[in-house]
DNA sequence: ATGGATGATTGACCCAGATCAAGGTTGCCC
DNA sequence: GGGCAACCTTGATCTGGGTCAATCATCCAT
């Protein structure tokens, strides 16, 4: 989800390096969040937001992988979003977050008290409206991932998240064809509604079917592209409309 | 999804009858809409738009039920939400849909002309902000969806859609008991990522159980909503933050 | 009323993926 | 290096929900 924004989209104008908040920035606007502004960082593991937790910040990621899940009474746990750097924590107009939200690999925020920011929001048109874009491409990607989690099988599922991960690693920059899963067997389970041994499982059917190869438990190649894509059930184009 | 507006909450000063639009508008701002406003009505059952098409309107629910879908190439199905009253089809900045937008009733759709809706959503603040809110609500509501496809039984996914359904008829006007499922037993299916015969199955067997009676297909009335509430697998507040 | 279409229910059976269980790897700390 | 703890893999078995198929109910149109 949300493998819209990374690092390399920072502005480096100011100190918060979020195309988001930066885009049309001008030294008063800033001036303002500067003040209220303040870093921090969890590791892997930790829990950054309970869910119902009322929010003195409003936070972006600028460093590491966050998700954000939902757990069941008996411990079932469905992961329902990545929040990769540039994305937000908390909403305008909501003191709270709905879902647990917790550091998958050591994580930074920048943080602003919630109060001025959400103020900031009000006033500035080109940041509520780059808010808005940011929902909707998070709720296009949420319903994406409906159709994995109803209707897809284990086999499917893997493909998909592999070719995700694979896609989000294609920047112009480096074509390296060595990628790294950033979740644990057990996180991509809770992603994808599976258990750890069916991942397991279908990693290594994938690995004996010659389409990946690993060289740690983390790190892989793909070897055959066209059929990871065939794999993942989804038409040619990948589920992106052209 | 989306259970978050009805007629009701139409606005009565104008004849577009979305709080969205209407909450500030003044007789300026609607003469811009007015001019490019059009009603459309489909038959239950008929496509409204095809994921890809090009969207010329911009439009909004008025009267009925439309659902989001997406079909795999081998025809299996998921549901990703449903548009009520009040709800939009299209979104700003964005010239095609991702999902399919089929009429689950008759529906009324209120539609404007994108270009210049754009620009309206683009000029007014209250109006992207308003937009902005109902991106957020429908992201929360789909990510709660997304738990129940990856992690809930067939009987807890039932239990949650009755419980679903009930909620939303419970308004302060009409405690009415009786409730009535909006969608056939096939698109209940493809709304909880089953099957039709799994679906018919755990109704059946709500029935049995004495949680639920009903007087024909599609008419039902609650006899036991705790044990309902308890069938959904949510905690006890029903999965809505306090 | 009759025939036919559409939708819903119920039963019998099957299988993908869950569950249970036993090792295997990797990495870290003493 | 040895021991321990996470984490991962693999096998055996079970089961919830899918698949296939038959029957029933409801609603029209003739």
């Amino acid at each position: 989800m949300t493998f819209v924004f990374n690092e390399r989209d920072g502005c480096g104008k100011c100190p918060i390096r979020h195309r988001a908040i930066c885009a049309r920035c001008d030294d008063e606007e800033m001036e303002l969040l500067e003040k209220t502004k303040s870093y921090v960082t969890f590791e892997a593991g930790q829990t950054i937001v309970w869910r119902g937790d009322t929010l003195k910040y409003f936070s972006s990621v600028v460093l590491g992988i966050a998700s954000l899940s939902r757990t069941l009474e008996d411990g079932r746990t469905q992961m329902v979003g990545l929040l990769l750097p540039s994305d937000f924590i908390g909403r305008p107009g909501r003191e709270t977050v709905d879902f647990d939200v917790t550091a998958v690999t050591d994580v930074t925020l920048c943080r602003f008290e919630r109060k001025p920011f959400e103020r900031l929001v009000e006033d500035l048109p080109h940041l509520s409206h780059r808010v808005m874009e940011m929902a909707l491409d998070e709720l296009s990607a949420a319903r994406e991932w409906m159709v994995l989690l109803g209707r897809k099988t284990a086999r499917e599922k893997i493909a998909t998240f592999i070719e995700m991960i694979v896609r989000r690693d294609t920047v112009p920059t480096h074509d390296a064809p060595r990628h790294v899963l950033p979740l644990t067997r057990e996180e991509i389970a809770n992603f994808l509604g599976l258990t750890i041994e069916t991942v397991s499982r279908q990693l290594s059917l994938m690995k004996k079917d010659g389409i990946i190869t690993f060289s740690d438990r983390r790190s892989f190649v793909i070897n055959d592209l066209a059929a990871l894509q065939d794999a993942t059930g989804d038409d040619a184009d990948g589920g992106v409309i052209i």
